[in-house]
DNA sequence: AAGTGGTCTAGACCACAGC
DNA sequence: CTGTGGTCTAGACCACTTT
């Protein structure tokens, strides 16, 4: 189906896109669900296949969904796999990931800081709730985490204490219904201070890599901030650029 | 145009990328150039161009190719916009990159050490090409690279000297015919030594961001190995996962 | 005006999953 | 066997660039 060349014209495959994702973002299908088929969705948004295979094609190529030929289009899910795959990048030497366990040393519900504010799209002093962890490769204490949740969006998650699961991710799509779509990290190296020499059982001024991470949702809200510092004798961060 | 159903069936639209990719790497078209028309490669290959169409997009997203409404698909070129958008991560406190300029300190012909043969998947004391250079972000001297490169495929290329251009990978294009296709880069926090601390004007112990970068041709060889060290006060390592 | 890639459609056949 | 997504084709029309 065809429609009027406005000054504002996209391209169907895009608004069907559009539609798709607003459906997912407001929950009308859980993760973990199959879509309707290719040919349902072409006659609900009275365009052909192929235009919605397009659409779920791009939505696929952004890990929305995952297409299984004969079963169906299914709405992408938390499990520990992706989130290994798609936001975990500390590597051992020999190349193989490492899946660290965790341990919680704080979990409380207080204010925003000014950096947290601006850094969540949250007005200052706005309640959060702010989360400390030690985590482990090899038994050995490789890691401090500082996470920074907007408490709104995840109302009453400090209940959890100390018993917080070791996978976030699942935890907050499961039971919070959001989605962490994208992640936009920034990496320096820092010194270590007193409080991470500590945890970690090295020396002050070790030198640490720090991976500042912002967490977004289906519809780009910020809805995460993670701070981790990382010890990286034995581990280093891997990236791929193509 | 289908074909026998072997056991090692490819789609055809993977067979024509393949086909392609093997006449962009042997440099049958060279960067810049205009490939033949959709219509002319379906006619070309005998398949249609609905086929041609998918191997081209697939080749697009990979940025092996550029395609232009009304003029054709291009052969992707490394200009200076290119390089920077693909592998350049370090940006300024305010989010803008910064393009640094760089200084040559040395550029000798030399034997492969251990690391180095291994890491360019050459034997041991195989010839190569080792650069020095030191990078500036307004005037201050930020980074100190290490480069390594295969002498056999850059042969000469210690005649430029310290007069090397400061954008490598469109010099490696252009003269050596060696396009830059991926990159596998390892991060680390580290100390810094004494040349390190002279170079870049700090007191040693400093913690610098190691970044260890292979760069992969367009057949996945590595071609180029360079280590940079960057002082992170006002610039970090931007990456988005998604 | 001619030629290019971009969108959209319709229909055929194949490979695979589940009943 | 049925229904799903995956591949391939053919043809129409549009938007854009170049001559």
């Amino acid at each position: 189906m065809h429609e009027q060349p406005s000054p504002t014209h996209q391209p169907l495959y895009q608004q069907v896109y559009r539609m798709l994702l607003d459906r997912l973002a407001s929950g009308d299908w859980s993760p973990g669900e199959l879509l309707p088929s290719e040919t349902a969705l072409a006659q609900l948004y009275g365009v052909s296949q192929g235009t919605i295979r397009k659409a779920l094609d791009t939505m696929a190529a952004e890990r929305l969904v995952v297409r299984h030929q004969g079963r169906g289009t299914e709405v992408a899910k938390h499990d520990s796999e992706r989130s290994l795959f798609q936001f975990w990048h500390l590597y051992d030497e020999d190349g193989s990931r490492r899946i660290p366990s965790s341990k919680v040393l704080e979990c409380v519900r207080t204010t925003a800081r000014a950096g947290e504010a601006r850094q969540l799209n949250l007005r200052r002093g706005a309640p959060v709730v702010r989360i400390r962890r030690c985590r482990y490769i090899d038994s050995r204490a490789r890691i401090v985490e500082r996470i920074t949740l907007p408490a709104e969006r995840f109302p009453g998650i400090e209940s959890h204490g100390k018993a917080l699961p070791n996978t976030l991710y699942a935890l907050y799509q499961k039971q919070y219904r959001v989605t962490i779509q994208t992640a936009i990290e920034k990496l320096r190296a820092v010194k270590a201070d007193q409080n991470d020499a500590e945890s970690l059982g090295i020396e002050p001024t070790t030198p640490l890599l720090e991976i500042e991470r912002v967490a977004l949702d289906l519809e780009d809200e910020p809805v995460e901030l993670r701070v981790s510092r990382c010890e990286t004798n034995q581990i280093h961060y891997k990236n791929i650029l193509d």
